[in-house]
This record gives structure tokens, C-alpha cells and sequence, in this order.
DNA sequence: CGGAACGTTGATGTATCTCAAGTGGGGTGG
DNA sequence: CCACCCCACTTGAGATACATCAACGTTCCG
């Protein structure tokens, strides 16, 4: 056992952070971590600053120097075309954080906020000292980033060969297991500030068609979702629709 | 400088594996090699095997304990619905290599052969060792994977975002640059031993409607694809169609 | 020569899009 | 506190891209 100085304060601050901190929260999924481990990431969530909605951290064509961290909203990757249809790739929710291993390049696609957001900005160099000094940390963003990677090849599946239903049902299920990892669902619930548009531009149909299968889900049950909140009513029954399997998110050891 | 003790019969062995090696010849494009590390990577070259066309070398569920190198040949990673419904998600075309870095866990996805391919298995230990004692290497293995993200990001955008004549003149773009990094384009044509079953599963499309799709861009004089063999017309007019920026390939300094 | 796999074509069906016109609620200014 | 406005949501009608089904052609290989 590590044996560890904390003094009773800052024992409860860990506790805390552990509790509130949904990068550490996240992390802990991945990797045993240490209260060093966690204070680093402490370290990393100060300097946190609130971006309004629909605003861009990075656009394509700039060069990126910094990690950026999400600790509160719903934050996301797009490409635009030049007609300015916008592809969704990825969404960032709390806990999640970006581009900390890449090698520093031009990025070709942008990263903005869908809702109010509060983030930190981790330059490149705090965020690969902490990275070099903290084994744990390496392994558990290593995994993170695998388990990225295969959510994006999930949403190829969605959008490459799943009903407008299923793509929707998919989509709910992925969020409440990853909305439920850092402690953000409470009774199947929880904050989903994200508009039609939004989940259109994700899943690839218009937002017409996304209102219309939205009321097609809540007809049979399966979902409420008003004034931002999204119930799952019948977890089994989205999952069936879904055909979903929770596995590539690396959360299967999720308390209930 | 490095001093390298090359004979001259080994200094022509390297110069062989440089032109006929395609793991080397890529990597060579992400980070600056020594004739050291493209010893390594000829070494990881070795005891190749050939496989059938449709045949899996991963299974989805299965531990992957191994990363395997193309050298000739398609494949691809997939997933399957419970209906047999298949969405490629990536193609391994000669020089790609999968599950290199990967921390040994369950397979979400399958990987498969599309042609008959030369392959060569690559035991993890070997793989980590190489990556430990080659920075280089590991270098250019990273940009690599940032470059795979990259273009499943991009074949996200094309399924959600782009009508059917755009997907396929974005894949034909895609895969003649990446054919073209690692030599095996002549005159604008290349081998792409895909079927038009393949290509629906690819862009999420049926093969009926590849098929039309294919003859209009025929008929715009754009390619021909004969006897398992593309040809690019027109190279900017396929571009344009499919507003393609080659950028995320990380290919930018190809020889014409 | 025969069969299998792939490619092609036509006819019909349907999921989803587009256009267009409301409705509703939450914030803001008067 | 009310009126207004904006934005998101909703609904309907009509258009279309793509899917499905089914038949036939072609090539290649044993």
C-alpha cells in the first residue's frame, strides 16, 4: 500500500474532487489511481473558464497547442461541408478531454459547444508532465482514447446501417451509460441540452425526421424528453431497439 | 549522423526493403527512419502467411494478442448485426497495421480479408519491444493512428453528410492517395479487389445502388473500374465532386 | 460444359428530405 | 406585468434518393 502525507484537509478535498470531478471520476474507470494521481488531475481541472453555447474552442485549420477539458455541458467535434451541412463526429461530455496525446498538427475538423459549458484549457506542456510523471493517468487516457476510437466506429454502424429509430435509440443508450460513468443520471434521467438540430446533424437525418421519430419513441414508451431532460422509460426496450451492447464504452462494471 | 555498420549486401537489402516493403515505405512518410529501425520494421515483416479472400483473422469477442501487418492485399475491420447487416468501418490496405499500441482487451469488431492478402502476425511482444527500442517508430505508429481516427472521422462525414455519387468519389479519392503513399498507383490506376457488395458495406449503401451510382460516374467520364481495376479519369473533377482534402491522410508531400 | 459469383437492368416500394406554415414557451424590454 | 419576439418544436404535403425484389447477363474457373 502507498503510503500517502494527506493531512485530514486535504484528504476530504480528494474526496471531494473524487465525487465532483467527472475527469477523475472517468478516469478511475480505466486505471487505479492514486491520491497523487487524482490531485495531477485536480491540478489539470484549474483555470476552468464558461464558453456560451455554440461557440468554437478550435477551428479546422488552426494548429492546436492544448488539451481542453470538459467539465460541465455538452461539448462536440463537427466538420462542416461547403454547403454548411455540419457532421457531428464526437461529443464531449463532462469528463471527457481532447487531443492531450496528439502530436501537435493542423486539425481538420473543429470543436465547439452545443450547450453552455464550463472548461479547462490544459496547455500541452502541463498536460504531458503530468502524463510523464503519472503512469496510471498514461494508461487510463490510453484506454480512453481507444474507447474514443471505438465509439466512433459504432457510429459508422449507427449511421451506416441502422432505421432513423435505431440510430436515436442507439444514441440515448450510449449517453445515459456514459452520462451514468461520471455520476450524472439519477432515475434514468438526465441533462440532454442538445436540439434537434444537434442530433440531426449527429445521426445524419434532417431535423424534421428526428422530431418525428423522437415522438414515434415516445409513443411506444420507450422515452419523455422535455426541457432538456431525457427519461429513459424502458431501458430494456431501447437497448432491444437498439441492438445496443455496452461493451466498447469499457463501462461494464457499472453500478446500478 | 549515425554511424551504420551496413555491409554492402545489407546496405542492398535495406535499399530493397525501402521499395518493396510497404509498412516502411509508409512510415517513412510520418517520421525520418534509420536503417536500424527499417531493420526492425523488416524484421516484423517476417514469417508472412497468405489468406483467402472473406476470411477472418480477428473475431469480435475474441482477445487480440497479436497486431497484423498487410502487406498485398485488402482487408478491413467490420461489425455484423444480428440481421447480417455489415458495416466496414476501415480497410488495411498494404503497409497498414492494427492493434500495435493496443492494451490487450476484447475485440468490438471483427477484422477480415476482402481479397486474398499477404499478411504478416505479429506477436505483442515483439511489437512492444520494436516500439520500446525504436522512437522513431513509435512515432510514426502514433501519427499513424491519429491519421486512422482521422479518417473514421471523415468516412463519418461521408456516410451522414454526402449523397451516393459523393461517397464513392470521396472513397475512390481516399484510397487512390493512400494506394499512391505506399507505390502501388501507376498511371492513375490501382487494384482494388473489392467487390460492389463490399463497397456497399463500406458507405452504407446497397449494392444495387453502388452499381448505378458506379455507371454515372462512368458516364461523367470521371473513372473506369474494370477487372478489379481503377482507373482515375479525372482525377480533379473526382476531387471536386467529392470535395475532397486529402489533409487527414497526412500525405500532403506526395510525389505526383 | 456447367456452375458460382459478380454485375446489370427494370419495376415498384418506402424511408427520409424539403418546403412551408403554424404552435409554443421563455426571455426581454417597455 | 404584459407584449412581443425569437427560437425551438410541430405538423402537413409533396418530392426523391435509395432500397428491395426479381430476372437476366457475364465472366471465370474447374
Amino acid at each position: 500500500m502507498t503510503v500517502t502525507r494527506d493531512h485530514p484537509t486535504e484528504r476530504m478535498d480528494d474526496e471531494l474532487a473524487r465525487d465532483t470531478n467527472p475527469l477523475i471520476r472517468k478516469l478511475e474507470r480505466y486505471a487505479v489511481l492514486s491520491a497523487s494521481d487524482r490531485a495531477a488531475l485536480a491540478r489539470m481541472s484549474t483555470g476552468t473558464f464558461s464558453v456560451e453555447p455554440s461557440t468554437d474552442l478550435v477551428r479546422e485549420g488552426e494548429i492546436l497547442d492544448a488539451a481542453y477539458l470538459v467539465l460541465s455541458g455538452f461539448a462536440c467535434r463537427y466538420k462542416l461541408r461547403s454547403d454548411g451541412a455540419r457532421q457531428i463526429t464526437n461529443y464531449l461530455v463532462p469528463g471527457d478531454i481532447c487531443e492531450v496525446d496528439t502530436v501537435p498538427g493542423v486539425m481538420n475538423h473543429s470543436i465547439g459547444t452545443l450547450s453552455s459549458c464550463l472548461v479547462a484549457r490544459v496547455p500541452r506542456e502541463l498536460a504531458l508532465d503530468i502524463v510523464g510523471e503519472h503512469p496510471a493517468i498514461a494508461r487510463a487516457l490510453r484506454i480512453s482514447s481507444h474507447v474514443d476510437e471505438a465509439t466512433l466506429r459504432e457510429w459508422l454502424m449507427n449511421i451506416g446501417r441502422r432505421s432513423a429509430e435505431e440510430r436515436i435509440a442507439h444514441l440515448f443508450c450510449e449517453l445515459s451509460t456514459r452520462m451514468r460513468a461520471v455520476g450524472l443520471v439519477q432515475n434514468e434521467s438526465f441533462k440532454l441540452p442538445l436540439t434537434q438540430f444537434d442530433l440531426g446533424d449527429t445521426i445524419g437525418l434532417s431535423y424534421v425526421h428526428v422530431n418525428r421519430t423522437l415522438q414515434s419513441l415516445r409513443q411506444q414508451g420507450l422515452i419523455t424528453l422535455r426541457g432538456r431532460t431525457l427519461t429513459v422509460l424502458d431501458p430494456a426496450g431501447l437497448r432491444a431497439l437498439a441492438e445496443f451492447k455496452p461493451g466498447y464504452l469499457h463501462c461494464g462494471d457499472l453500478p446500478v
